[in-house]
DNA sequence: AGATAAACAGACAGACTTGTCTGTAAAGAT
DNA sequence: ATCTTTACAGACAAGTCTGTCTGTTTATCT
């Protein structure tokens, strides 16, 4: 019987929640039942469902920063690297029922005034366009080169979790895969 | 003194919301407000918001697919084709203060009961990827190759939406561009 | 002029939302 | 044993939302 805190079970249920119906399309009241605390004590925890979200998005983001890391410190070549996460990322939509990317999910429901939210999006995004520059840094020795062609392999895997989503199906994320091979190889 | 009829005025009323601040983020009451009708009104023309919706996706798809017809009639080599779209995409999206596609800003927020909506959707992305499928048959011979080409244009476009509006910048859009320049080059 | 259609204004219902508040119960620490 | 922290239960405020309703006004057509 797992029974962690009320925070970590909040925070574990909005996660799942915001996650598969987006974040405007869950309320506190759903989260709560769910995660069975009561209401005080989530506010004892989170000011605000925008804080919540901005717990949410950070903790994605500090696991997304873990593999990345871990893919770069792999050994593999360049181009495997970049076949495996798109191979990942297939396994990723297909599980979630095709719910395609959280941060542009969540981008699409916040405003200009939800700071932090919009903040964490930047964060992460950037970090992740980053991850595809050090790839391609390896793969091709001119610099300026690898920086645009890591900046083609970042808008390739965005493409590719959006119309997963819109189009509830696979092959854009393997269209994706293969042009990323490519540029690579 | 511009007095279209009641059903006109909302549309293009909401069309202009839903665009800058997502379907779910508008409410009627501020629609019929800026459009200067009554609710009884909106009621008469559109049985339901998501009604509403839809003939916005609907007509925002007729124009689409007008200026997809228009530029495969033009006349230019393929290649250029496919630069003027993304550069109009970049005009679009700096007009509209990188508000992203609609269509995927739809869709992140609409569940699978909203099928109408889900419908125009894939409907509009499926008449895209058509559109870069038919651009690629014009400079690639082969035809499987021509199709995965025109597969790996839609995939850069959608991207390169998602991520403007993401990051609020150009250079998503840009580099999608000199990505096709040279896939049809 | 009289009939018909369309749009007007706006109250209202019922169900949601986030966030605050009061009070209670069960732990662990000194 | 008492004190403190943490969580529980749930009513409540104040606002939002969609959709329905009654009734009035304006315009067009015959």
């Amino acid at each position: 019987m797992k029974k962690p805190n009320a925070r970590d079970r909040i925070l574990e249920t909005a996660g799942e929640l915001f996650f598969q119906r987006g974040y405007s399309g869950v309320g506190i009241n759903e989260i709560i039942d769910k995660a069975g605390t009561a209401k005080a004590s989530f506010y004892q925890h989170f000011p605000s469902k925008e804080s919540l979200c901005e717990a949410w998005l950070q903790e994605m983001h500090d696991r997304s920063i873990d593999y990345h890391a871990q893919l770069l410190d792999s050994g593999m070549p360049p181009r495997d690297m970049a076949a495996a996460y798109f191979t990942r990322l297939a396994d990723f939509l297909q599980a979630g029922d095709f719910r395609g990317c959280p941060y542009s999910n969540t981008g699409a429901v916040s405003d200009e005034n939800c700071c932090g939210i919009v903040r964490l999006i930047r964060l992460h995004k950037e970090s992740t366009r980053d991850f595809f520059r050090r790839i391609a840094t390896r793969a091709i020795s001119d610099e300026a080169r690898a920086a645009a062609i890591g900046d083609r392999l970042f808008v390739l895997y965005s493409g590719a979790s959006s119309e997963a989503q819109n189009l509830k199906c696979l092959w854009p994320v393997e269209v994706a895969r293969d042009a990323a091979v490519e540029l690579l190889g």
